[in-house]
DNA sequence: CGGGTAGTATTACCAGGGTAGTCGTCGTGG
DNA sequence: CCACGACGACTACCCTGGTAATACTACCCG
Protein backbone atom coordinates (compact mmCIF):
# COMPACT_ATOMS: atom_id res chain seq x y z
CA UNK A 1 0.00 0.00 0.00
CA UNK A 2 1.51 2.93 0.82
CA UNK A 3 -0.21 5.83 -1.31
CA UNK A 4 2.16 8.20 -2.04
CA UNK A 5 0.33 10.41 -4.14
CA UNK A 6 -1.81 13.27 -1.78
CA UNK A 7 -5.29 12.67 -1.05
CA UNK A 8 -6.95 15.61 -2.04
CA UNK A 9 -10.52 15.85 -2.13
CA UNK A 10 -12.67 18.16 -3.52
CA UNK A 11 -15.63 19.98 -1.84
CA UNK A 12 -18.14 17.56 -2.90
CA UNK A 13 -16.47 14.76 -1.95
CA UNK A 14 -15.06 16.12 1.40
CA UNK A 15 -18.76 16.65 2.31
CA UNK A 16 -19.66 13.17 1.92
CA UNK A 17 -16.69 11.92 3.94
CA UNK A 18 -17.79 13.83 6.40
CA UNK A 19 -21.34 12.43 6.71
CA UNK A 20 -19.87 9.02 6.34
CA UNK A 21 -17.01 9.77 9.51
CA UNK A 22 -19.98 11.46 11.58
CA UNK A 23 -23.06 9.32 11.09
CA UNK A 24 -21.24 5.98 9.67
CA UNK A 25 -22.04 3.74 7.00
CA UNK A 26 -25.15 4.60 4.72
CA UNK A 27 -26.73 4.47 1.56
CA UNK A 28 -26.88 6.69 -1.13
CA UNK A 29 -30.48 7.88 0.08
CA UNK A 30 -28.93 8.51 3.31
CA UNK A 31 -26.13 10.53 1.93
CA UNK A 32 -28.25 12.52 0.07
CA UNK A 33 -30.46 13.70 2.70
CA UNK A 34 -27.66 14.13 5.31
CA UNK A 35 -25.78 16.33 3.04
CA UNK A 36 -26.53 19.65 4.13
CA UNK A 37 -26.72 23.03 1.23
CA UNK A 38 -28.54 22.84 -1.49
CA UNK A 39 -30.03 19.71 -2.48
CA UNK A 40 -28.32 17.63 -4.88
CA UNK A 41 -30.09 14.98 -7.03
CA UNK A 42 -29.86 11.20 -6.21
CA UNK A 43 -27.88 10.21 -9.04
CA UNK A 44 -25.42 12.67 -8.81
CA UNK A 45 -24.21 11.02 -5.01
CA UNK A 46 -24.55 8.04 -6.57
CA UNK A 47 -22.28 9.04 -9.40
CA UNK A 48 -20.10 10.42 -6.86
CA UNK A 49 -20.03 8.01 -4.67
CA UNK A 50 -19.31 5.07 -7.44
CA UNK A 51 -16.08 7.71 -8.09
CA UNK A 52 -14.80 8.06 -5.02
CA UNK A 53 -14.87 4.42 -5.06
CA UNK A 54 -12.80 4.08 -7.97
CA UNK A 55 -10.22 6.17 -6.34
CA UNK A 56 -10.53 3.88 -2.91
CA UNK A 57 -12.02 6.66 -0.56
CA UNK A 58 -15.04 4.63 0.29
CA UNK A 59 -16.23 0.82 0.02
CA UNK A 60 -19.46 -0.33 0.21
CA UNK A 61 -21.45 -4.00 0.11
CA UNK A 62 -24.28 -4.75 -0.93
CA UNK A 63 -27.31 -4.96 1.77
CA UNK A 64 -30.87 -5.93 0.10
CA UNK A 65 -30.15 -4.78 -2.95
CA UNK A 66 -29.02 -1.19 -1.69
CA UNK A 67 -25.33 0.13 -1.69
CA UNK A 68 -24.66 0.79 1.61
CA UNK A 69 -20.93 2.88 2.21
CA UNK A 70 -18.52 3.11 4.15
CA UNK A 71 -15.27 5.45 4.73
CA UNK A 72 -12.36 3.33 3.40
CA UNK A 73 -9.98 6.10 4.55
CA UNK A 74 -9.74 7.28 7.76
CA UNK A 75 -10.70 11.14 8.57
CA UNK A 76 -7.28 11.29 10.39
CA UNK A 77 -5.26 10.26 7.13
CA UNK A 78 -7.33 12.29 4.96
CA UNK A 79 -7.01 15.70 7.53
CA UNK A 80 -3.07 14.56 7.96
CA UNK A 81 -2.64 13.84 4.14
CA UNK A 82 -4.94 17.33 3.58
CA UNK A 83 -2.83 19.45 5.52
CA UNK A 84 0.57 18.27 5.11
CA UNK A 85 -0.26 18.92 1.47
CA UNK A 86 -0.83 22.56 2.18
CA UNK A 87 1.37 23.42 4.78
CA UNK A 88 4.26 22.08 2.27
CA UNK A 89 2.75 23.95 -0.99
CA UNK A 90 2.12 26.96 0.62
CA UNK A 91 4.70 27.17 3.61
CA UNK A 92 7.52 24.99 2.36
CA UNK A 93 7.40 23.06 4.97
CA UNK A 94 7.09 25.11 7.65
CA UNK A 95 5.01 24.37 10.70
CA UNK A 96 5.70 27.27 12.15
CA UNK A 97 5.12 29.77 9.89
CA UNK A 98 1.64 28.26 8.81
CA UNK A 99 0.48 28.23 12.63
CA UNK A 100 1.50 31.62 12.83
CA UNK A 101 0.37 32.83 9.62
CA UNK A 102 -3.02 31.11 11.01
CA UNK A 103 -3.04 32.89 13.94
CA UNK A 104 -2.36 36.39 12.56
CA UNK A 105 -4.71 35.85 9.87
CA UNK A 106 -8.11 35.06 11.99
CA UNK A 107 -9.49 35.82 15.29
CA UNK A 108 -8.90 33.51 17.69
CA UNK A 109 -10.55 33.70 20.96
CA UNK A 110 -8.53 33.78 23.87
CA UNK A 111 -9.67 30.11 25.52
CA UNK A 112 -8.61 28.44 21.73
CA UNK A 113 -5.02 30.78 22.64
CA UNK A 114 -4.85 28.89 25.95
CA UNK A 115 -5.72 25.61 23.86
CA UNK A 116 -3.03 26.04 21.90
CA UNK A 117 -0.12 27.15 24.54
CA UNK A 118 -1.54 24.02 26.44
CA UNK A 119 -0.98 21.67 23.01
CA UNK A 120 2.57 23.08 22.99
CA UNK A 121 3.54 22.60 26.66
CA UNK A 122 2.37 18.76 25.88
CA UNK A 123 4.60 18.62 22.68
CA UNK A 124 7.63 20.11 24.50
CA UNK A 125 7.37 17.64 27.26
CA UNK A 126 6.41 14.73 25.39
CA UNK A 127 7.50 15.11 21.97
CA UNK A 128 7.33 11.53 21.00
CA UNK A 129 4.06 10.28 22.11
CA UNK A 130 2.52 9.82 18.59
CA UNK A 131 2.47 6.54 17.78
CA UNK A 132 2.56 5.81 14.05
CA UNK A 133 -0.48 4.83 11.89
CA UNK B 1 -12.55 43.45 -5.65
CA UNK B 2 -13.38 41.00 -3.33
CA UNK B 3 -13.53 38.18 -5.25
CA UNK B 4 -15.65 35.49 -3.19
CA UNK B 5 -14.94 32.35 -4.50
CA UNK B 6 -11.68 31.11 -3.20
CA UNK B 7 -8.41 31.54 -4.32
CA UNK B 8 -7.71 27.87 -4.85
CA UNK B 9 -4.48 27.61 -7.19
CA UNK B 10 -3.42 24.46 -8.48
CA UNK B 11 -0.05 22.71 -8.11
CA UNK B 12 1.47 24.47 -11.00
CA UNK B 13 -0.31 27.34 -11.01
CA UNK B 14 1.13 28.14 -7.28
CA UNK B 15 4.65 26.88 -8.24
CA UNK B 16 4.16 29.64 -10.97
CA UNK B 17 2.73 32.10 -8.63
CA UNK B 18 5.97 31.64 -6.43
CA UNK B 19 8.71 32.29 -8.89
CA UNK B 20 6.97 35.48 -9.57
CA UNK B 21 6.51 36.48 -5.54
CA UNK B 22 10.04 35.44 -4.94
CA UNK B 23 12.17 36.66 -8.12
CA UNK B 24 9.91 39.38 -9.34
CA UNK B 25 7.97 40.05 -12.91
CA UNK B 26 9.70 37.75 -15.18
CA UNK B 27 9.16 36.25 -18.84
CA UNK B 28 7.73 33.07 -19.77
CA UNK B 29 11.28 31.68 -20.92
CA UNK B 30 12.22 33.04 -17.00
CA UNK B 31 9.75 31.50 -15.25
CA UNK B 32 10.19 28.06 -17.01
CA UNK B 33 13.37 27.82 -15.92
CA UNK B 34 13.33 28.53 -12.45
CA UNK B 35 10.61 26.38 -11.78
CA UNK B 36 11.90 23.54 -10.68
CA UNK B 37 11.47 19.98 -10.91
CA UNK B 38 10.99 18.12 -14.26
CA UNK B 39 11.44 20.52 -16.91
CA UNK B 40 7.78 21.75 -18.53
CA UNK B 41 7.51 22.80 -22.52
CA UNK B 42 8.23 26.36 -23.11
CA UNK B 43 4.36 26.05 -24.66
CA UNK B 44 3.05 24.63 -21.17
CA UNK B 45 4.14 27.42 -18.83
CA UNK B 46 2.93 30.17 -21.67
CA UNK B 47 -0.31 28.29 -21.82
CA UNK B 48 -0.87 28.35 -17.88
CA UNK B 49 0.54 31.92 -18.10
CA UNK B 50 -2.63 32.98 -20.24
CA UNK B 51 -4.91 30.76 -18.04
CA UNK B 52 -3.57 32.36 -14.77
CA UNK B 53 -4.26 35.33 -16.33
CA UNK B 54 -7.86 35.16 -17.85
CA UNK B 55 -8.83 34.20 -13.64
CA UNK B 56 -6.98 37.64 -12.62
CA UNK B 57 -3.89 35.60 -10.83
CA UNK B 58 -1.07 37.37 -12.74
CA UNK B 59 -0.57 40.42 -15.61
CA UNK B 60 1.56 41.24 -18.37
CA UNK B 61 2.91 43.88 -20.22
CA UNK B 62 5.08 43.61 -23.08
CA UNK B 63 8.54 44.27 -23.01
CA UNK B 64 10.58 44.48 -26.76
CA UNK B 65 8.00 41.72 -27.77
CA UNK B 66 8.24 39.65 -25.04
CA UNK B 67 5.32 39.36 -21.97
CA UNK B 68 6.53 40.18 -18.82
CA UNK B 69 4.24 38.43 -16.35
CA UNK B 70 3.62 39.63 -12.90
CA UNK B 71 1.48 38.96 -9.75
CA UNK B 72 -1.90 40.37 -9.57
CA UNK B 73 -2.76 38.54 -6.50
CA UNK B 74 -0.75 38.96 -3.13
CA UNK B 75 1.12 35.90 -1.67
CA UNK B 76 -1.01 37.02 1.56
CA UNK B 77 -4.06 36.88 -0.12
CA UNK B 78 -3.74 33.72 -1.26
CA UNK B 79 -2.41 32.06 1.90
CA UNK B 80 -4.90 33.59 3.43
CA UNK B 81 -7.60 32.26 0.84
CA UNK B 82 -5.83 29.19 0.64
CA UNK B 83 -5.42 28.48 4.79
CA UNK B 84 -8.62 29.57 5.90
CA UNK B 85 -10.35 27.61 2.67
CA UNK B 86 -9.29 24.46 4.45
CA UNK B 87 -9.50 25.70 7.57
CA UNK B 88 -13.53 25.79 7.12
CA UNK B 89 -13.60 22.76 5.07
CA UNK B 90 -11.78 20.17 6.86
CA UNK B 91 -12.19 21.70 10.63
CA UNK B 92 -14.89 23.88 10.38
CA UNK B 93 -13.31 26.69 10.76
CA UNK B 94 -11.96 25.78 14.34
CA UNK B 95 -8.50 27.09 14.31
CA UNK B 96 -7.59 25.65 17.34
CA UNK B 97 -8.70 21.86 16.17
CA UNK B 98 -6.34 22.95 13.03
CA UNK B 99 -3.17 24.26 14.66
CA UNK B 100 -3.23 21.18 17.19
CA UNK B 101 -3.35 18.83 14.62
CA UNK B 102 -0.58 20.17 12.78
CA UNK B 103 1.20 19.45 15.93
CA UNK B 104 0.60 16.42 16.46
CA UNK B 105 0.68 15.13 12.96
CA UNK B 106 4.10 16.31 12.23
CA UNK B 107 7.41 16.84 13.84
CA UNK B 108 8.25 20.12 15.30
CA UNK B 109 11.53 21.25 16.34
CA UNK B 110 11.97 22.56 19.70
CA UNK B 111 12.60 26.08 18.34
CA UNK B 112 10.18 25.79 15.85
CA UNK B 113 7.79 25.30 19.17
CA UNK B 114 9.30 28.60 21.24
CA UNK B 115 8.52 30.63 18.00
CA UNK B 116 5.02 29.13 18.33
CA UNK B 117 4.60 30.10 21.56
CA UNK B 118 6.26 33.86 21.36
CA UNK B 119 3.24 34.13 18.51
CA UNK B 120 0.79 33.22 20.67
CA UNK B 121 2.05 35.12 23.63
CA UNK B 122 1.95 38.05 21.12
CA UNK B 123 -1.80 37.77 20.13
CA UNK B 124 -2.58 37.53 23.59
CA UNK B 125 -1.11 40.80 24.66
CA UNK B 126 -2.44 42.34 21.39
CA UNK B 127 -4.98 40.53 19.56
CA UNK B 128 -6.70 43.62 17.49
CA UNK B 129 -3.48 44.15 15.60
CA UNK B 130 -4.58 43.19 12.09
CA UNK B 131 -6.33 45.70 10.10
CA UNK B 132 -9.03 44.13 8.03
CA UNK B 133 -8.64 43.95 4.45
C1' DC C 1 -47.96 -12.54 -14.31
C1' DG C 2 -47.29 -7.74 -15.28
C1' DG C 3 -46.21 -3.30 -13.98
C1' DG C 4 -44.60 0.15 -10.77
C1' DT C 5 -40.86 1.35 -7.93
C1' DA C 6 -36.46 1.58 -5.97
C1' DG C 7 -32.09 1.21 -6.83
C1' DT C 8 -27.80 0.77 -9.73
C1' DA C 9 -25.23 1.34 -14.28
C1' DT C 10 -24.37 3.94 -18.27
C1' DT C 11 -23.68 7.99 -20.57
C1' DA C 12 -23.17 12.83 -21.16
C1' DC C 13 -21.51 17.43 -20.35
C1' DC C 14 -19.21 21.31 -18.42
C1' DA C 15 -15.22 23.57 -16.14
C1' DG C 16 -10.67 23.85 -15.02
C1' DG C 17 -5.86 22.14 -14.36
C1' DG C 18 -2.14 20.43 -16.89
C1' DT C 19 0.60 19.32 -21.03
C1' DA C 20 2.05 20.25 -25.37
C1' DG C 21 2.04 20.59 -30.69
C1' DT C 22 1.47 23.67 -34.40
C1' DC C 23 0.83 28.06 -36.54
C1' DG C 24 1.77 32.91 -37.38
C1' DT C 25 4.67 36.76 -36.93
C1' DC C 26 8.33 39.67 -36.42
C1' DG C 27 13.01 41.04 -35.82
C1' DT C 28 17.79 39.91 -36.85
C1' DG C 29 21.95 37.97 -38.84
C1' DG C 30 24.18 36.35 -42.87
C1' DC D 1 16.66 40.55 -48.69
C1' DC D 2 15.43 36.34 -46.88
C1' DA D 3 15.54 32.43 -43.91
C1' DC D 4 15.64 31.28 -39.25
C1' DG D 5 14.77 31.57 -34.61
C1' DA D 6 12.26 33.37 -30.72
C1' DC D 7 7.95 34.14 -29.00
C1' DG D 8 2.99 34.52 -28.46
C1' DA D 9 -1.73 32.61 -30.18
C1' DC D 10 -4.54 28.94 -31.11
C1' DT D 11 -5.94 24.38 -30.75
C1' DA D 12 -6.16 19.97 -29.01
C1' DC D 13 -6.09 16.37 -25.51
C1' DC D 14 -6.49 14.05 -21.17
C1' DC D 15 -8.06 13.79 -16.40
C1' DT D 16 -10.91 14.74 -12.51
C1' DG D 17 -14.66 16.99 -9.99
C1' DG D 18 -19.30 17.91 -10.24
C1' DT D 19 -24.00 17.48 -11.92
C1' DA D 20 -27.58 14.95 -13.77
C1' DA D 21 -30.70 12.57 -17.25
C1' DT D 22 -31.56 8.23 -19.04
C1' DA D 23 -31.34 3.28 -19.25
C1' DC D 24 -31.49 -1.01 -17.13
C1' DT D 25 -32.92 -4.48 -13.54
C1' DA D 26 -34.89 -6.87 -10.00
C1' DC D 27 -38.21 -7.04 -6.52
C1' DC D 28 -42.75 -6.81 -4.71
C1' DC D 29 -47.65 -6.08 -4.96
C1' DG D 30 -52.02 -6.67 -6.74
Amino acid sequence: MAEKHVLRLGELQLRIMQVLWDEGPATVAEVQERLDGEPLAYTTVATMLRKMENRGLVRHETVERRFVYEPAVSLDAVTRSMTADLVDRLFRGSMADAVSHLLESREVSPGELARLEQIIQQRRRGPSSHGGV
